[in-house]
DNA sequence: CTGCTATCTTACGTTTACGTAAGGAACAGA
DNA sequence: TCTGTTCCTTACGTAAACGTAAGATAGCAG
């Protein structure tokens, strides 16, 4: 069984894929672009090794781009700053000054705030939209309800 | 002026394209998918004149494309039974019975509603997504709170 | 009627986001 | 060590949704 040193459970790409619902070659497409880290710890050559980080941001990114309609290319946008968070967090193990720690949280808290920004704005016309509609179907079956027929 | 009959306005491709904010090709495109009303009466190798209800169309068309992320094939799906609204549309005018005009109404409605439940999804989804994100950013700063730097 | 501008059709080009096939290593189990 | 999977790289193929260029027409202004 595949372990890191410290005992966490890495996974090859055939599970990844299986598991977050997407095919091996957008894995290796995605890792292409540099929306996860390619600085994945790996012979070349050799078999790609998905720690449980590794699928949560894949994860991540699949939502980003089925939910808010982002192309890989608005995804790299964002990736950049989430590429600083996931080297930073590999310092986080080896960190213990609670200042560097500080430093670290940080610095990957706006990524996220800027996720949270693109949803609600996405929200935002999502309802507008919703009233539209609600309102032309009221109209309609009233409309409807003032005709004479039983 | 160009009018028709009953004195409504009729626009030109370049008005509605820039109205919208569309390029001409994409309304040619949505037109030879059949999204548009083909049926728009205009001579072959003339100029298409569209009414306010086909931007209004057109514009429902580009929403549920950039916000619900459908294909234009899904559209498609949805547009058959529009087509059919379109058509019940144009004999509304000259419609006078009640039960007619019900008829037609009625038949429009669930157009409507599909695109609500999808609206309603959509906005599930995000929701579910927008609490995870909220959540995360919750727990980063109370993280952050309890490290021991001013 | 003339000239100018907006549209028309036709048709090939482009980008994005992967799909797919080929030939060859790397792994895991017996 | 053998062997059947699983993964690797390389590279060409593809579908969707338009972009773009060319040459011809239509429509309006004077």
């Amino acid at each position: 069984m595949t372990e890191t040193t410290t005992g966490e459970r890495l996974y090859k790409i055939g599970e990844v894929a299986e598991d977050v619902g997407v095919t091996q070659r957008t894995i290796r497409y995605y890792e292409e672009l540099g929306l996860l880290g390619a600085d994945r710890a790996r012979l070349k050559g050799s078999h790609r090794l998905f720690t449980d980080a590794d699928i949560a941001r894949l994860r991540e990114l699949v939502r980003l781009r089925k939910l808010l309609g982002l192309s890989l290319d608005e995804l790299t946008q964002l990736a950049e700053a989430a590429h600083v968070s996931q080297y930073l967090r590999a310092r986080w193990e080896t960190s213990t000054e609670d200042a560097e720690r500080a430093e670290i949280i940080e610095a990957a808290i706006p990524n996220v705030e800027r996720q949270l920004d693109l949803v609600h704005a996405r929200q935002r016309s999502l309802a507008e939209f919703e009233a539209e509609l609600t309102d032309k179907l009221t109209r309609m079956r009233e409309r409807l309800a003032h005709l004479d027929t039983p």
